[in-house]
RNA sequence: CGGAGCGUGGCGCAGUUUGGUAGCGCGCCAGUUUUGGGAACUGGAAGUCGCAGGUUCGAAUCCUGUCGCUCCGACCA
């Protein structure tokens, strides 16, 4: 391509509506602009990245013996009602209607399109296992859509379901998965860890994410040292808190005024209770219904826990009105102590707690003297707190640590939830009806790029890995006269490397070097041949890696040159 | 949904407090001089100041409403 046929609009300064670099740079560099909030257009050089990864995840996933299909966006309600998604997924979906104002969704996932045909088309274990895929434009109505294409209410994502016939085989496509998703994101430049993810409302079944470290990140992820042990906060566990929980001897709970102590740190701070000393009193409204959840005074909850322990994602946190209704007092004063009729989940690191200070459910008192399990009537005990930074790896003994992440994969043992709500049953050998083991695999191929951009660039713009670059060399031409030697030349290594099946684009704008030199760098190719008539008069031209020290050859090396630094740039 | 902020040529912004000829930088067009790291000079084009009402002799500016965008929050009692 030559620059002066395409479009390639650059930008020196970042517009106000980017926040994160890989977002500025997507706009800088030209490979996207926004119609409107989680919209974005792709330009031609965004698209060609984009294209590169769609690539790769279709070469991988081709590899891994996936079929790929592609499924309509716009679907029944129907079909989601019987899934029970059509509730339990209400707020992510897009409703619309058609001129006989009958309802449609858009499709943001496909397990229900996916195991539809199946139930029609498979009928035996003998046409088992089978995985389709598809690269598809998702439709998801996102609370809020930011940072790019990170969030957007419509993105492209890579999905594949696995539908097998027993659970060694099942285990088997997940294993077949989770090894392509290493490969893929490998292949694209990113350093993509791997870790155990919460299954949510579904329970039990196996689940890994592929994330991206990045300080920009929306999730957190704890992790050890030594690699054996990687999970998303939402599930992750350790050896427990620091500090462990008293179990003084203790003569039986006891009122006491504490006027004006509305918060654990209040209560620490003016009557000496040590933080692990309490019991941190939460309402919950789940389905309706009020709960009570306990943690210690030190931990906080991690929702996505109590959301496995109530076996629904419908609740929230109760409003001060109904908090009085419940317990008879505000917030600052709640305890379990004496409660009954309502359930109460408590975490596990309160067991055998003796000698605790609680709220006494009357404002400005609370009680100590508290024995959890003398005196609260616990419906259930569950790991409910949040893995806190150095608390000591369940895997190695070792500190843990946390930091931020991107989720650019996700790959989900789902069972047979889908199959049976659907009917995608098959006859075993025996003859015997038996609903597929399925499996769900997403890669967020948007997403994905821009993590890219996030994890590889610097001052001066994108740094792309050769394997997602939208051109891997870029000709500089100096001296874009027709007829000059500098362009005869330029033209010349062009072709060339083109016949060599290389994605090259020439600048051929008649513009200023520094105006080429800072557009080849905020672009991110990884190569540029610097063609002059300054060096050429001394019979070389420039080989300029992105990162990397300049190589200088003759015009007659320069293929070689170029061709051997990109081999030698391979990824993956 | 709650809170905060912002809407002024393509982009980034000033002007709004205190109403009185719509400005600056970048970009764009033309010309001259430049010519290896985002050139200089000269001359241009381009904006119903988000939209709709209202107040006023007069509104980018004040009032009301509305739409859009950005950020934070929607665990920690």
């Amino acid at each position: 391509m030559r620059w002066s046929q395409t479009f390639i609009p650059t930008m020196k300064e970042t517009p106000a509506e980017a926040e994160i670099i890989s977002h500025k740079l997507l706009l800088r560099a030209g490979l996207v602009r926004r119609l409107t909030g989680g919209l974005y257009t792709f330009l031609p050089l965004g698209l060609r990245a984009l294209r590169k990864v769609e690539n790769i995840v279709r070469e991988e996933m081709n590899r891994a013996g996936a079929l790929e299909v592609f499924m309509p966006a716009l679907q029944p309600p129907d079909i989601w009602a019987r899934s029970g998604r059509l509730e339990t997924a209400k707020e992510v979906l897009f409703h619309v209607k058609d001129r006989a104002q009958k309802e449609w969704v858009l499709g943001p996932t496909h397990e229900e399109v996916i195991t539809t045909l199946v139930a029609d088309e498979f009928n035996s274990y003998r046409q088992l296992p089978v995985n389709f895929y598809q690269i598809q434009t998702k439709f998801r109505d996102e609370i809020r859509p930011r940072f790019g294409l990170m969030r957007a209410k419509e993105f492209i994502m890579k999905d594949a379901y696995s539908f097998d016939a027993d659970d060694e085989s099942a285990n088997a496509s997940y294993q077949r998965m989770y090894d392509a998703y290493a490969r893929i994101f490998k292949r694209c430049g990113l350093r993509a860890i791997p870790v155990q993810a919460d299954t949510g409302v579904m329970g039990g079944a196996h689940s890994h994410e592929f994330m991206v470290p990045a300080e920009t990140g929306e999730n957190e992820v704890v992790y050890c040292e030594s690699g054996d042990y990687a999970a998303n906060i939402e599930k992750a566990t350790s050896q427990g808190p620091a500090a462990t929980t008293p179990s003084d001897d203790c003569g039986p709970a006891e009122k006491f005024e504490t006027p004006g102590v509305k918060t654990i740190e209040d209560l620490a701070k003016s009557f000496d209770v040590a933080a692990e000393r309490q019991i941190k009193t939460l309402i919950y409204i789940a389905e309706d219904k009020p709960v009570i959840v306990l943690l210690r005074g030190d931990d906080q909850l991690e929702e996505a826990k109590l959301g496995g322990v109530l076996g629904t994602a419908t609740f929230r946190t109760a409003g001060d009105a109904e908090i009085v209704k419940v317990l008879g007092a505000k917030p600052g004063s709640l305890g379990a102590v004496g409660i009954e009729g309502i359930p109460v989940y408590a975490d596990e690191v309160l067991r055998g707690g003796s000698g605790m200070v609680t709220g006494a459910n009357d404002d400005d008192h609370h009680l100590r003297n508290v024995n959890v399990e003398r005196d609260i009537v616990v419906s259930e005990w569950a790991n409910l707190r949040k893995v806190q930074a150095c608390e000591l790896c369940i895997e190695t003994g070792q500190p843990l640590k946390i930091r931020r992440a991107i989720e650019v994969g996700h790959v989900f043992k789902l069972g047979t939830k889908y199959s049976e709500a659907l009917g995608a049953t098959f006859l075993d050998e025996n003859g015997k009806s038996l609903p597929s083991i399925m499996g769900c695999y997403g890669i967020g191929v948007t997403r994905t790029l821009q993590a890219v951009i996030e994890q590889c660039h610097d001052e001066s713009g994108v740094i792309w890995p050769t394997s997602v670059a939208p051109y891997e060399v870029c000709i500089t031409a100096l001296d874009v006269e027709p007829e000059s030697k500098v362009m005869k030349l330029a033209n010349r290594l062009y072709d060339e490397l083109q016949a060599k099946g290389v994605d090259v684009i020439l600048d051929d704008r008649p513009a200023r070097p520094g105006i080429k030199f800072k557009d080849s760098e905020l672009a991110g190719f990884p190569l540029r041949i610097g063609i002059g008539e300054r060096s050429l008069a001394k019979g070389s031209v420039e080989i300029k890696p992105r990162v990397g020290e300049m190589i200088l050859c003759s015009p007659d090396e320069a293929l070689g040159q170029a061709l051997d630094w990109l081999e030698a740039n391979q990824v993956g």
